[in-house]
Order: C-alpha cells, then sequence, then structure tokens
DNA sequence: CCACTTCATATAACGTCGCTATAGCTGTTA
DNA sequence: TAACAGCTATAGCGACGTTATATGAAGTGG
C-alpha cells in the first residue's frame, strides 16, 4: 500500500476531519481548516471524497467500524443476560469515549443516516438477544427485545453525554440497563416445563422454540406445514394481553 | 397589541421560520428563504432576533412552551402510576407530531442549549414523581426515576421518529415505559418468570411450550387452529430432527 | 408646522462557505 | 519517446450569514 514516511492524502484528510471534528465542540468545521490541516488543496477532497458530507461519512464510518469491533469483541459468556448487560455497557463507554462520533451516529438529525447506523446495531443486539431467547430467558421476541433495548441505551448515552462529564452518574446507565433487561428478559434458571404461572410461561416457551426452529428445522413437519406454524408461533410469541 | 390585519415582520418572520424548517426535513433552512417567505429584508432579521441562531432558538422556545403547555394540561389522576403512563405517552405525542422541533430540543448536538431543554423536561417529571414518591409508590429518589425515565423516553421517541410513519410499532412505547416504571415504582406489576437454565433444542422447547399450553390457551389462535398446532407440536416434540 | 429623536425596514456589499472547470504534475506502460 | 491514467493545484463561481449605511415612519417639543 503505502510506505511509513507519510501517509497518502487521502488518509491525512481522514485524520485531520476526524481531529477538528472532535476539538472543535460540534460547532462546525470548514473544508478549508480541513484541507489545510491536510496540507492539501480542495480539489484533493472532491476527489477523494466527492462531497464534504462524505468525507464526514467516511469519518463516521470509521468509528462506526471500530464501534462494531468492539461490540464483536465481548465474548460470549454462556449467560445471556449477563452478555445484555456487557453489551450495553460497552455501547454507553463507547458513547461517552467518542462523543462527537456517537452523537453523529445516534443523535443526528438527518432521518436518513441514522437509521443505517441504528439498524446495524440493531441487527448485532438481536443477534446477542437470539442467544438469549434460545436459552429460554426471553419474554419478548428478540426483535421487539433488540429495538426497547436499544432506544433506552441510546436515550441513556444521549443524557450521559450532555452532562458535564465531572458530574456524570452512571447509575443512571446501570439503573435503567436493569429495568429493561428485567422487562425483557426472565433472570432466574429453574424449568419452564414447572411452570405453570399463566401466560407468560406460554410466552416465554414459544420464543424460546422459535429461536430454536431458527436454527434446525425438524423433519417432521412439511416445508408448508412448516410455514404455518411458524407463523403461529409467531403469533402467540408476540404478546398482546398480559 | 397588533391589528388582525396583517401580522408584523417579527412574527411573519417566527411563522416563516417554523413552517421551512418544518417543511424542509431536516436540511438547513438559509436566512434568504426566511426573509422573502416572511416578505421582509435581512436587516429585520438581524434588528430583531441579532442572528440566525437568535431566530431559531426562539421558535424552539416556543414549541417547547407548548410542550410544557401540554405537559401541564394534563391533570392529576390520583394514582400517581397512571399519571407516569401519561406524562410518557404526552412525551412520545409531542415528538411524532413535531419532529423536527423534537429532534432540535431532545436530539441536538449542541451540548449548551439541549441541557436547558432537558432540565426543564426533568425537572417537570421530577414533581410529578415526587407525587408518587409521597404516595411511597417509588423505589428510587425522584429524582433518578425522572432521569432514568427520560432518558428512556427521549430514546424511544428518536427511534419511532427515525423510522417511517407507516411502520411505526408504537408497542416499543408501551412495553419500554413498563419497562423502566416497573423498576422504578412498586406497582407489583413485576411479575418475575421463573425459567430454564438454557438448552436449546428444539425438543425442549416444544415440549415446554406443550406444557404451558395446557394450562393456558393463547386467544390469538382460534380453536381449529390450536388444535392443528398442537398437533404438530406434538409431532416435534415426539421426535427431534436433529 | 417644523426640527428632532427613535425605532423599523431597505440597499448594497463584505467575507466565507461548499464546490468545480480547467489545467498541470507524476508515474506507469509501450 | 509518446501516450495514458491518476492525483493534485490554480482560480473562480454562486450561495450563505452578516453588516455598514441609508431611508422611511412615528411620535415629541417648540
Amino acid at each position: 500500500m503505502k510506505k511509513g514516511g507519510e501517509p497518502a492524502p487521502k488518509i491525512r484528510l481522514l485524520r485531520a476531519a476526524a481531529a477538528l471534528l472532535a476539538e472543535s465542540n460540534g460547532e462546525p468545521v470548514s473544508t478549508r481548516q480541513i484541507t489545510e490541516a491536510a496540507r492539501v488543496t480542495a480539489p484533493t477532497l472532491y476527489h477523494h471524497f466527492g462531497d464534504k458530507e462524505g468525507l464526514f461519512d467516511a469519518v463516521v464510518a470509521e468509528g462506526f467500524s471500530e464501534y462494531l469491533e468492539a461490540e464483536r469483541s465481548i465474548p460470549t459468556s454462556g449467560q445471556p443476560i449477563e452478555d445484555l448487560r456487557m453489551h450495553w455497557d460497552n455501547h454507553v463507554r463507547f458513547g461517552l469515549d467518542h462523543p462527537h462520533l456517537y452523537l453523529v451516529m445516534f443523535g443526528n438529525i438527518r432521518p436518513e443516516r441514522r437509521p443505517t447506523m441504528v439498524a446495524s446495531a440493531e441487527a448485532f443486539l438481536e443477534e446477542v438477544l437470539a442467544r438469549a431467547a434460545a436459552a429460554a430467558r426471553l419474554v419478548v421476541t428478540p426483535h421487539e427485545a433488540a429495538r426497547s433495548m436499544l432506544a433506552a441505551n441510546i436515550g441513556v448515552t444521549l443524557m450521559l453525554i450532555a452532562e458535564p462529564a465531572a458530574k456524570r452518574n452512571l447509575e443512571l446507565s446501570a439503573m435503567t440497563r436493569e429495568a429493561v433487561i428485567s422487562a425483557v428478559a426472565t433472570d432466574s434458571e429453574s424449568d419452564p416445563v414447572t411452570d405453570t404461572e399463566g401466560t407468560p410461561s406460554v410466552v416465554v416457551a414459544a420464543i424460546a422454540l422459535n429461536a430454536a426452529l431458527q436454527v434446525s428445522h425438524p423433519d417432521q413437519l412439511s416445508s408448508s406445514e412448516l410455514k404455518l406454524f411458524l407463523e403461529w408461533l409467531q403469533r402467540i410469541s408476540s404478546r398482546s394481553g398480559s
């Protein structure tokens, strides 16, 4: 690729943009500042990124891949609920470590770019939740659980970013985290077969079966039968009345 | 004040700015657009508001007072927990009714203006929670409860705004709302369901669901559907395909 | 009725912004 | 060498936020 002597203009632009974006606290950063800091003239920026927004997108994309990397680096502990806590805390930590990036990613006004970020984060969280569902630890579908958890996670992180670093009370995060988790999952470890408390156990069992069926399809049912079966299962899983 | 014939330029500016800000979906609105729409020239804007930001601040302040008005118009029902639900739902409703205003108020990048908005909303919510605390329904301080609830409330509203209006699932709001409330208050709603230690086998899950269905029949399926569903469930339970 | 002050609006322009038409430079390939 | 492709630089355009200056309107004292 490139020698170590000096980074290519493209990389210099990326770094300059990221640095300036991080320094100037939310105030807009001009292309002229960036190109000057990268010791490059304007057309170079537009040759490589097409747009000012294209450059910022590249910066954000880098930050986001860093976020996903951090998420992926969290091992599966075997205790699905504990995994959920880890991912929640990791999300908050990333937001506090990269507040500017985080605000662009999740607090952004633009109703176009945000969804892709949110969707990716949501999809990842849903994977973790699917494992919890497979262990019959969820009382709602992984999809619903992921949306609720992520929404609360973002809300908490935004609030923590908004207040001065000195006064930050991480108890807010832990408290809200436990609230959402306890609403989405069951945290004890007994057997659902012996659980006869009523409808919630039906939902739990249905969700668990649904998750298990995603992994291995039974051969006792034809594909058309299975299709209808899954549809009904989905209906049972989606809690309507409590 | 003013006759009804035609609003003063100051008011025309405010209305034009609000309208343009609402129409142009998040994209920046130029002072020239605003002054043209208000049939006014540039210096008039700066005479009345000093700044473009000053004008936008005035628009936001108006929207925010509208929000606080809506909050205040919610009567005290005497059931503190039910009041919390009303205020949560009102918050979400305001966000969905005025998405652009809401994004500026609560999703804003600026780490200066947001806190004042959040602080006001938080203070108001804290009042409601104080009444709940007086009724011995809180398990945490009203301050902590307000922060947690508001964070989750904002997160949920942002997520609902972000997705297309047609696909909006308000269940996300209700579910997260109950999660936070049950973590913050003693409503005896928290129904900790016991469950398994996690064997992700289709057979085990099917058996669990089967057992659960013996106790309570779900109302999402008709009786004929349920009959066939149970039959298939039996088939899956009998012997697994892997 | 006329200065005189005061507030509100308009004319015209400045500096900076994002962006680009065009041209020049560099290295590779033939 | 010649031809070509990929980057980068010169110079400038139109649009933006903003303002120095001037003009109009409305009240007040003589």
